[in-house]
DNA sequence: AGCAAAGGCATAGATAATCTAGGCCTAGAA
DNA sequence: TTCTAGGCCTAGATTATCTATGCCTTTGCT
């Protein structure tokens, strides 16, 4: 992965983390994750959606369609409570597999 | 990713890392992965070989048969310059993407 | 009124990386 | 001699991401 490209694995806990504080609809998540990220990573259209059909599916997210601060018809996803487990795992997964990746890179 | 598998993108820069200090052979190159991370990461062979191949077309490692320690006949990969400095591009790659998800996970 | 730009949802197809599951061969131990 | 661990490798499936679209609506500019 190069400049702003995502890390492949992480978009779904991202998106998750995100969704935590409270609905958000689909193009605002995208920009929450550039502006948080402080511009470093840049979520595509065509990686979000999908992303977001994935966790409709595993019942992650729900959606609604609603109307955007912008006053556009907007699909707002809220995290489910298998979506919240799923949050807590993905994040332990990552950070244990990310000790894994830091102890390798600097003992080696 | 779950329990012992990699995180897609970095198996590459933790190739070239172990490598770093000199020429490993395939099998090694596993199995000090999985001893460097206490355990946490397991290469399996099938990732191992292809991620190898791939490199040497790159041309970030050289091959060459020798004996093992064990007395096996076996491939030692070595890093080139160019390997040498595509490990460090991975390596900036890398945490300036970590430290955009860091970002995102602790600020959303 | 007309048009462009930006906001917004979505899919199809290509690409890439990983895993599963095998195959094959050898040295050394039991 | 037979078994186990060490070792290399590939085929095929799976999954996630990106590129490139298409389409619709609101707002603002001319």
């Amino acid at each position: 992965m190069a400049k702003n490209e995502m890390l492949p694995g992480t978009l779904g806990m991202l998106i998750l983390r995100v969704l935590q504080p409270g609905p958000v609809h689909g193009y605002a998540i995208a920009q929450r994750i550039h502006a948080l990220s402080k511009e470093l990573l840049q979520v595509e259209e065509g990686s979000l959606y999908p992303a977001l059909q994935r966790m409709l599916m595993k019942g992650w997210v729900r959606a609604e369609w609603g109307i955007s601060e912008t006053n556009r018809k907007v699909r707002f996803y809220k995290l489910t409570a298998a979506g919240r487990r799923q949050l807590q795992s993905e994040i332990e997964d990552f950070d244990r597999v990310l000790q894994g990746i830091q102890s390798v890179m600097s003992k080696a």
